[in-house]
RNA sequence: GCCGGGAUGGUGGAAUGGUAGACACGAGGGACUUAAAAUCCCUUGUCAGUUAAACGGCGUGCGGGUUCGAGUCCCGCUCCCGGCACCA
């Protein structure tokens, strides 16, 4: 098994974060290893980066000084903490032997065109006269440095086509075994959207392509906005007559982050651009043309096409600068009825199912109490999850459609699944309101008139069902004014297309103006390249003319140069190296110049895992042999800040490992585990400033190494939450390990019943709480014997096989007790003990009893009992028995093991 | 703003939809001691009430809903944490 943690950026020293990263993973593998595993558990060092960088201009010192120092320092704070690494295996993204392995696969990523010369958005900051990191611009958009106005800024940089794989990386994430949340926001994070790019004639004559996810909606395209940065506006600068507010405004959103940008609570910005005009190719309408800063130049083309009747941002523009709202999409109205239940706020109703066009409709789904189920569609549909009182008011507010009224006008919106939600009774029907997603679109009729429809279902608890329902419509209305209506629809104020649904229409449309169908991805490609020292050198030299190379492997690695003065002075650190441009001409001949950038540090982190399995290897990264053997990693221990990026990023690299056949596998790790912070004992985060660092150091001298790991593991389940850290609460698993220390004590010739079954279920539970990472009610699983044996005694055996499962938790005590207690090997060889399944088993149980819902008080019966047996407990229980007494029992629920529940009444 | 996560006693937390608060910390009381520390024993969600007890009401961030039964499921909120692409 390939147990696998981050590998430690090597600040200097081990804090306590590490700790907790470490030592409680390192439970885990030493039990695997107990249960027969060989589990390889590697650690080395993320050592390239900015920090060594800035400690070495302080210090005036080579960062490879301050790196290498580090390192063996914190080598020695590891060792305190006991953890089971596998030494032999470690490495560093420092060590030429490994970068030479970084720059290899550069190399081939260029010469396969996946890593290639682009361009990329960085921050410039115009008075250190160089790119500097987000880290360093501060909240006022200034650099830390020199307190200049930071602003973004266009350059040509190193980039490798992660967009390339975004499909794959989609679909590869249902190959692992992750928690669903993490999947998650690596789906947002890659964030596909299906739509379209158009082109539009502009009158400086050439075309801008925008990206849109609505092209069913170009009819209601009434003008065009561009990113600020767009190149067009720049390069038709000379047509643009108000250029010196255009030019204004394109510097105020440089200065911008892109969320602020994004911030859609903040009132929108944009100008004009005078003099150019766009042709909208749907209907061959002249445009007008703005930029504005929501629409951001990475994302799809740089621009977009704005219809304000259909989309949010567009809409409060449009308001904003009195441009042309023109509704193409109709959205279907109710026909108010009556006799429907009157809602009540947060009262959710009816029945919604997924419109043919992708909007919703509400449904009330009602049943006689003695006839079919029917249902009666009494809404029509809007998107967004909304209260329906708020939903009233917006749709009288926005649309001036004043009959709505909430009894009956109800709208909600498509829900991700069915939910029965409801259930009200009178007299002669029962209503069961639900909130349905059809299984697929084909099963809805495609024209929705009022009549009869069968609707195929599947309920929450996987039960199909069958409905029948009856629509009463009043047809289709476009909104007028400058009302916003997002969802889809029957188009109108679309010529020809006019009657047909969103859905079709969009294909429709873009072919007939020559667009494409395609996808977009919220997700970027990766920019690479870094002015700075203190990391990889990309291996590339440029010839006479300018063109790249990658250098050969016979060359690598291509060694970081020494003699280079790494302060700030605005040009590339490596610029400044005469051995490394001379080291260029000698090999590769006079005029070629060596690139002088260094890689992202994220990429030296993107392979790892695949060089600790074979790390001397002289062939390559690691050999086929090797990697059959360890990879993929079974499990990765992580903090969820690195949920996104890092593990994006290697598992990207992972699979263009594997296109090129450099790898065997196309996922790097089944599964992940994200942790979360250990805070200052005052709740903060720790931070020197704060003053409320603990130092792990510190700690293991007061109270041992065994006693912290353990308190880490006990502070809660290791999945998720942040913990602070509790000077006083340490206490107690001190205490807990001395009296482990003094348990032989207690050991008696002859063992106590309970002793022996509470062990047996100690072993049950300590065993699965491992493997589920609930490390906290393990370890209180052990208190809890402890505090029983020390009570009641127990055996010799009982005893050792006891130490054994706190082996993992605390490795440098049982050790110890181990040979005191005349074994002769390692108790971490010894085998972790099985649990007899009779002993683990309770005779009796405790369990509720319920009356009309209240709990009432226990009883102690047999966790296979019949419901019988249950009651004849009850009736002979002299005070339940008189609660029930003279009263009439409608109902039992009696659920064995767990509770019983009587429903009675006078 | 967007994405992911979270909220339970004085504190960290426990609880397959089934006795809310396991275990630990802290606090209070007691034993041991000349005394203190350490250790051991008891009490400890909250409110009312009784000499006391039994018992009763309330209680898992807020507002609703589903269910015989909700900390747990559903809808709508609030606040907090992480990430947002050059910190790693």
């Amino acid at each position: 098994e390939y147990v696998l943690v981050e590998w430690p950026y090597p600040s200097g020293n081990l804090h306590i974060g590490h700790w907790y990263a470490f030592a409680v993973p390192d439970i885990y593998v030493r039990y695997r290893r107990m249960t027969g595993k060989q589990v390889l558990y590697p650690m080395g060092f993320d050592a390239f980066g900015l920090p060594a960088e800035n400690a070495a201009i302080k210090r005036n010192i080579n960062p490879r000084e301050w790196t290498e120092q580090n390192i063996e320092y914190m080598k020695g704070q590891l060792g305190s903490m006991g953890n089971a690494f596998s030494w032999d295996k470690t490495t560093s993204s420092t060590d030429p032997e490994y970068y030479k392995w970084t720059q290899w696969m550069f190399g081939e990523f260029f010469k396969n065109n996946i890593a290639y010369r682009g361009e990329g958005i960085v921050n410039w900051c115009p008075g250190c006269n160089t790119v500097i990191a987000n880290e360093q611009v501060q909240s006022d958009s200034t650099c830390e440095r020199c307190d200049s106005l930071i602003e973004k800024k266009r350059m040509p940089q190193w980039m490798i086509r992660i967009t390339d794989f975004a499909d794959e990386l989609l679909d590869g994430l249902e190959t692992v075994d992750w928690p669903e949340h993490i999947k998650e926001a690596q789906r947002q994070w890659i964030g596909r959207s299906k739509g379209a790019e158009i082109d539009f004639e502009l009158s400086v004559g050439e075309k801008v392509t925008v990206f849109t996810t609505r092209p069913d909606t170009l009819f209601g395209a009434t003008y065009l906005v561009l990113a600020p940065e767009h190149a067009y506006v720049e390069k038709y600068k000379d047509q643009i007559t108000n250029w010196d507010e255009v030019a204004t405004y394109v510097q105020t959103a440089k200065q911008k982050s892109e969320i602020e940008r994004g911030d859609n609570t903040k009132e929108k910005t944009g100008v004009k651009l005078e003099g150019i005009t766009a042709k909208n190719p749907a209907n061959g309408e002249e445009i007008p043309v703005y930029i504005a800063d929501y629409v951001l130049g990475g994302y799809g083309t740089g621009a977009i096409m704005a219809v304000p009747a259909h989309d949010e941002r567009d809409n409060a523009f449009a308001r904003k600068f009195g441009l042309v709202v023109r509704p193409v999409v109709a959205e279907l109205i109710h026909d108010p009825r009556e006799g429907v239940e009157t809602l009540e706020r947060g009262h959710v109703v009816d029945l919604i199912i997924e419109h043919p066009t992708d909007g919703t409709f509400l449904l009330q789904r009602e049943k006689d109490t003695d006839g079919p189920d029917h249902v009666h569609f009494v809404g029509g549909g809007t998107e967004g999850e909304r209260h329906i009182v708020a939903i009233q008011r917006e749709l009288e507010e926005e649309t001036g459609f004043t009959n709505f009224n909430i009894v009956n006008s109800a709208v909600h919106v498509v829900d991700a699944h069915l939910y029965r939600h409801t259930k009200q009774k009178n007299q002669h029907t029962e209503s069961y309101f639900y909130h349905v997603k059809l299984t697929s679109l084909e099963q809805i009729p495609s024209e929705i008139e009022e009549g009869k429809h069968t609707i195929e279902w599947v309920s929450r608890d996987e039960i199909e069902n069958k409905i029948t329902w009856s629509g009463h419509l009043a047809g289709w209305r476009a909104f007028e004014g400058t009302a916003l209506h997002t969802s889809a629809g029957k188009l109108v104020n679309s010529n020809e297309f006019n009657g047909m649904n969103s859905e079709e229409a969009k294909a429709a449309i873009t072919e007939k103006v020559g667009g494409r169908m395609t996808n977009t991805y919220r997700l970027r490609d990766w920019s690479i390249g870094r002015q700075r020292y203190w990391g990889v050198p990309i291996p590339i030299v440029y010839d006479p003319e300018g063109k790249a190379h990658a250098i050969p492997k016979e060359h690598l690695p291509w060694i970081l140069p020494e003699d280079v003065d790494f302060t700030p002075t605005g040009v590339p650190p490596l610029s400044k190296s005469v051995e490394l441009k001379e080291r260029t001409e000698r090999i590769f001949g006079v005029g070629f110049t060596p690139e002088v950038e260094t890689m992202d540090t994220f990429v030296d982190s993107s392979w790892y895992f695949l060089r600790y399995i074979d790390n001397h290897n002289q062939e390559g990264i690691s050999s086929k042999e090797a990697q059959q053997d360890w990879m993929q990693v079974d499990m990765y221990f992580g903090g969820a800040e690195h949920t996104t990026m890092h593990l994006l990023y290697s598992r990207f690299w992972q699979r263009a490992l594997k296109r090129l056949g450099l790898a065997q596998h196309a996922e790097p790790y089944k599964m992940r585990i994200n942790r979360g912070l250990i805070l200052g004992p005052d709740g903060n985060k720790m931070s020197k400033s704060k003053g409320n660092v603990v130092d792990p150091d510190e700690q293991v001298q007061l109270v041992g190494a065994d006693t912290v790991k353990m308190y880490l593991a006990f502070m809660g389940p290791y999945q998720g939450a942040n913990y602070p850290w509790d000077l006083g609460g340490i206490a107690g698993l001190r205490r807990f390990l001395e009296r482990v220390n003094g348990l032989s004590a207690h050991i008696t010739g002859e063992e106590p019943k309970e002793t022996l079954s509470l062990l047996h279920k100690t072993i049950k539970k300590v065993g699965s709480d491992i493997t589920e990472f609930k490390f906290n009610t393990g370890v209180s699983a052990m208190m809890i014997f402890v505090n029983q044996a020390e009570k009641a005694g127990l055996s010799k055996e009982s005893y050792e096989l006891f130490l054994r499962i706190l082996a993992p938790f605390a490795p440098h005590l049982t050790e110890e007790l181990w040979y005191e207690a005349g074994n002769s090997c390692s108790i971490h060889t010894a085998e972790f003990p099985a649990f007899d399944a009779n002993l683990a088993k309770d005779e009796l149980v405790t369990i509720g009893v319920q009356i009309n819902g209240k709990m009432r008080g226990t009883i102690s019966i047999a966790p296979e009992a019949d419901e019988a047996t249950a009651m004849e407990t009850l009736k002979n229980s002299e005070e339940l028995q008189t609660r029930i007494t003279g009263q009439t029992i409608k109902k039992v629920i009696y659920v064995p093991g767990r509770i019983l529940n009587i429903i009675a009444s006078e």
